[in-house]
DNA sequence: TGTATTTTTGTTGTCGACATTAAATATTCG
DNA sequence: CGAATATTTAATGTCGACAACAAAAATACA
């Protein structure tokens, strides 16, 4: 079940500054993993990969101790590197510790954001607002994570931006996942409740940025179940 | 201020089997940082490190690469790389995040701590009481650590667990940084909170154990804090 | 024919060497 | 003598090569 087109060749000709190859290489592999591009549990070749940005192994291995520092790969010692499967057993802790991130870093926001701040998340709702008009499904779910990944900014506490950041790139894998097409309903709810979620911010009504927060993380995660117990049934229906 | 004697040799001639090398850099250099052997800011040098080991620089700098990822080392492009600095402004956002997690992970492991768990945690306790016994400051630290990051284990939600076991460690800097000489009073004080925690945990009574996490993480946190006022008094007057 | 053992194959983990970079030092010129 | 420039220095980031390792394939043996 590919998802995407073959990916496009990353012009290996294409000189790179010394000490930028490990990043290029993360970059790019992080995106192919949160989108599906690189399908969870498949193998990681390193020779491949140092031939595709025309660098050696050493950065291309450096870039992979990174991702799996991030838990986005897993190194089998000795054998080979594998993208992190996607471990459904483990999807009700996520969301416990994805629903507290929503309401603290909301709360934090309210409480602490300046007018640049409130204008930078009100600057990507709009773009929320266009992907949704544009039925673009993949930029929603990117602008989607930007969104609460600048709340959580303006929240201004790096412990909990960064494993928000961490658990809202977790969840745009389960996103790609289950909204691969387009679904006009849903869009329209987190539309508005987004929109609820700034004005929250704006006029620093903590409470009910943490109601909200809540409410909207109560959205997501009911969504997502209901995809996967969709899906369940499909998968079940077939091997009838 | 050097807190602790020249670090004794690693006995470089001790053979490591192939790819064991980044581990032991790995564990050995966390130790040494969390410990303050190595002072925060100092620079770290790849090569020394590499004839310290008896390895070459590569596995040196995959370990620097994961120690970078947990944010223990910052690396300076092409400069160097050098002990995470301790963020003093950064503190009240620090104990924030450490007193949620104190209360998330002691209801969760109250929720859902099976008996070996409960064992395993009490085994801790018991090491704890013999260290303040011993009046062994370095050993209270870590056990302390071990005692609470055990807590998050059985509480079963490894997203809360990483993140509390990255903040229980940066508290180890801290902590060390500012009880290098014994106190009678604190220690007993923490043990009797570690008592009750225990028994609301093994009564299943989430919120006991919610509010006495609640409590140990105020009463850490005021203890900190007084540290801090008390040594920038300190220095005040050193330069009046 | 099925199981145990050896050989082959593909990939990893590590090494020593080298070019690139930025600071430190020396040199030039006003 | 002092500031700007050139040179040296020291450490990094990267490379290509090689040996160790684990699975797969081939072979031997019961």
């Amino acid at each position: 079940m590919s998802l995407e087109q073959p990916v496009p060749a990353d012009h290996p000709e294409t000189k790179r500054k010394r000490g930028q190859g490990v990043g290029a290489v993360y970059d790019t592999l992080k995106r192919e993993i949160l989108n599906l591009t690189l399908q969870p549990g498949s193998a990681i070749d390193e020779v491949k990969l140092a031939e595709r940005f025309g660098i050696s192994r050493t950065p291309v291995r450096e870039a992979m101790v990174k991702l799996a520092g991030e838990g986005l790969v897993v190194t089998l010692p000795n054998r080979f590197t594998i993208v992190a499967p996607i471990d459904f057993p483990n999807l009700p802790q996520f969301f416990d510790a994805l629903s507290l991130m929503y309401r603290v870093t909301t709360r934090l926001a309210a409480a602490n954001r300046t007018e640049d701040q409130l204008a930078a998340i009100r600057e990507l709702q709009n773009g929320y607002t266009q992907a949704v008009e544009a039925r673009d499904v993949l930029a929603m779910i990117e602008v989607n994570r930007n969104f609460h990944a600048e709340i959580a900014k303006a929240g201004k506490n790096r412990y909990y931006a960064e494993l928000f950041e961490r658990l809202l790139d977790e969840g745009r894998r389960l996103l790609r996942l289950y909204y691969s097409s387009y679904n006009d309903k849903l869009p329209r709810i987190y539309l508005q409740e987004h929109e609820d979620m700034l004005a929250a911010i704006e006029r620093q009504d903590i409470e009910a940025a943490d109601r909200i927060a809540q409410a909207h993380a109560e959205q997501i995660v009911k969504q997502i179940q209901a995809s996967i117990t969709r899906d369940h049934r499909l998968n079940a229906n077939i091997s009838l």
